[in-house]
DNA sequence: CGATCGATGTCAGCCGCTGTCATCAGCATA
DNA sequence: TATGCTGATGACAGCGGCTGACATCGATCG
């Protein structure tokens, strides 16, 4: 309709490019404005030019149009960690993988912080992320496996390391005067291991 | 109706008493016969005489009603922290908290073992648990910051133990030859010491 | 040129969840 | 004993998330 159009007065294709990503633009400006409960999937399809059937295409529910980038993160930390050296202990590598993806975050702060105050803002987008940071711990479980490292050592490595992204990121969006994330993990890493050692 | 026709016969109170507790029967009955998504709030309220508006009122959505225990697992694990020696260090009080939930756990494996078949079934309800255990995470904490302990030490001690209870108990509850949780979650604790170790 | 395809639109419908008001036994109190 | 209040439940309407089924129509391919 609206957008058929605007393509034939541009004399373009049948549809406006990049739906995707209009749909993802659209949701977190009102999820920004209005707040998560009260925007409306029809809402989001409409500022993006489309219907709610089509934003239900692409993402699987409300919540996950925030998620989109998961995907790209957790190849990010794969890959990483499979390029650590074979020398490198378990947790090195995991702490090798959760360092890198900590300088990605870094370079984004703005939007990452725009995005995670939407996020601690409501539950159930709480209860998405954890599922991907668990998908996250998983991925490295997998990952380490795959290196030769057994159960539970594995597990335990990767959940200490997302433990440890997880508190460290906390800390960096949270306090004004911690800018630098990846040396936040760093150092949380030794104050895990300095924990860890008196029990 | 019918509910108040048995007790005109029975001579008692108006209502049949533990409405919430035959909810959380029917639902869990349900969620085992048929699965999670197919079962409808509607047919939980029947099966246990009520309505869905009640069931509403007793539990905040369809999920909540599988971890009505919850919060006593939380007390149980926050009191067992502040029963521990003021000489403890953070890690052996939450490893002491954490074994103390094991033992629980423990006590109660069939149970146990069926509510988790139909978590683990459902990727809904793996949310809810996580942010369940990133509360008690939360909780164990807040109950180190009560005894002293600093930032991020305390937050990084309680994910330690979180993240190794969760270990453990998967194991515990996947691997028949593994019957004593309590004694998992120790060598879990003295794994994680090793892995850190070796940063 | 015609067939097929893929992204989107349209529409009907289920179900989770909420607000609102009604009901009515039990209890307290006059 | 009569009266009025309370608290748990029922009844009902309605919104919004989400899905299935079918229609549309430019692009692409043979």
């Amino acid at each position: 309709m609206s957008a058929a159009v605007i393509n034939y007065y541009r004399g373009m294709s049948r549809w406006e490019p990049n739906a995707r990503g209009r749909l993802e633009e659209a949701a977190l400006q009102l999820y920004i404005e209005r707040g998560f409960e009260q925007t409306t999937v029809a809402e989001i399809a409409n500022r993006a030019g489309l219907t709610e059937r089509t934003f239900f295409r692409h993402f699987a529910d409300k919540r996950e149009v925030l998620f989109a980038g998961s995907g790209a993160l957790q190849e990010l930390l794969v890959h990483t960690l499979a390029d650590a050296p074979e020398s490198a202990t378990p947790i090195a590598a995991v702490a090798a993988a959760v360092e890198a993806a900590g300088v990605v975050f870094q370079e984004r702060r703005d939007s990452v912080r725009q995005r995670q105050t939407v996020i601690d803002a409501n539950p159930e987008l709480q209860e998405r992320e954890l599922i991907k940071l668990a998908s996250l711990a998983a991925a490295l479980a997998d990952a380490l496996r795959g290196r030769g490292v057994q159960e539970p050592t594995a597990s335990l490595a990767a959940q200490a390391g997302i433990a440890v992204f997880r508190i460290s990121f906390e800390r960096w969006i949270n306090e004004t005067d911690l800018e630098d994330l990846p040396r936040q993990i760093r150092e949380s890493f030794d104050e895990l291991k300095a924990v860890t050692s008196g029990t």
